[in-house]
DNA sequence: GGCGTATTTAATAAGTATATTAAACAAGAT
DNA sequence: ATCTTGTTTAATATACTTATTAAATACGCC
């Protein structure tokens, strides 16, 4: 195998099972065997599992984050809102266990909360869409064409409509027993549900 | 300590801390440990590990689907909806971390899933209960009450609105140093929040 | 070919996890 | 007082985990 080549696939593999398994569920030793090398071959090139695993985690992250990008907005609000919400939506459905992966490991260690804070809440660039998102969001509430909603409850009706829809979905695949084609045609029908339904929040009703 | 009263602290301990750190985050040492008994007694009462917690696991997915109860009917949908969806965050709020503690180990644990399935799809109460509920709606719907939608997925927004709210609530907390007072309002307005985009969702447009 | 460096492995230290076993202990019954 | 039964502990077997170390291997360069 050519060198170096092993680190690559190390961390390849790494990655696949701790999304799989989580940080606890995995061990150098699973790694190294499904890679098929040798265990301290893993040390060798990360030193620890923490390590290893916080360098996969917060690539993660960023990947999660660095996703919320603004979308040109052009006055069109509704073509606005959708279009984040299915980026996003498509984005999560090529990387379906990436909600889980996230959520399970901010939950369980509380060290690795304090170690995304700063990155999460103190992240200029991220603050500065949040913001502009809010000015328009609040400029569309003051002209009347979206009802009024906090900033932050819409981003999180978006989030828990979109995320939960993939850590939920081995339920809803293995109880269900759909089939691969079944399962897509299901995200299609939930993706479409969903936009619905923030459109709905979003709408002013209609006066007599 | 009286005799057996140690048996129901180990259960209790065990609970406490499987909710807290997952079933791969908790050693029956640290039970032992945590209850302030030797470790051979947790597998003198429970025999294993897995049994011990496959015990508190059911335990919960009951408890959880239990809650899913049917409220009478009056004839008044929204009133309905509200007060299930409320009754649901209320419950939930009062147990946070039960729908991570669930859902990490169906996603975790491909046998558990098998293990729940049949628990959950087979179950003829609450198959009577989707089936009235399914029946009430689309009746409103016929009726022009509420806008058309799959009772499935009005099942899915509440369960993901919801759920939701206390699986993310470990960062909010975190990330935005709240107190717990700030907590219990966060709460207050999530749930608020959460009933008006279910009922936006399920209210017809004002036709002009 | 031989040297130096990077890569890979074998061996192992040190610690922890689950589970079992046998012995100690407690308390009620005879 | 001893026997019985259930409870609790100490000791331990077995396996597995992370991490390190030293030796083996591969490879480019002189």
């Amino acid at each position: 195998m050519n060198p170096t080549e092993l680190e690559k696939k190390i961390l390849d593999t790494a990655e696949r099972l701790f999304l799989e398994k989580g940080f606890n569920g995995t061990s150098t030793t699973d790694i190294a065997r499904a890679v098929g090398c040798n265990q301290a071959l893993v040390h060798y090139y990360y030193r620890t599992k923490e390590k290893l695993f916080s360098d996969i985690y917060m690539q993660k992250i960023e990947q999660f984050l660095n996703y919320a990008n603004l979308y040109k907005y052009d006055g069109d609000f509704y073509g606005f809102v959708n279009q984040m919400v299915c980026a996003y939506f498509d984005f999560l459905n090529t990387h379906r266990q990436l909600p889980f992966f996230i959520i399970n490991e901010l939950a369980l260690n509380k060290d690795r909360r304090c170690q995304i804070k700063d990155i999460v809440v103190q992240n200029q660039q991220k603050q500065e869409i949040y913001y502009s998102v809010d000015k328009i969001i609040q400029d569309e509430i003051k002209k009347g064409t979206i009802k009024p909603i906090e900033t932050f409850d819409l981003l999180i009706n978006c989030l828990s409509l979109v995320a939960m829809t993939f850590l939920t979905l081995p339920m809803v695949t293995d109880f269900l027993q759909k089939t691969p084609e079944q399962v897509d045609q299901y995200l299609e029908n939930r993706k479409k549900e969903i936009m619905t339904s923030i459109l709905c929040r979003l709408k002013p009703e209609q006066t007599i």
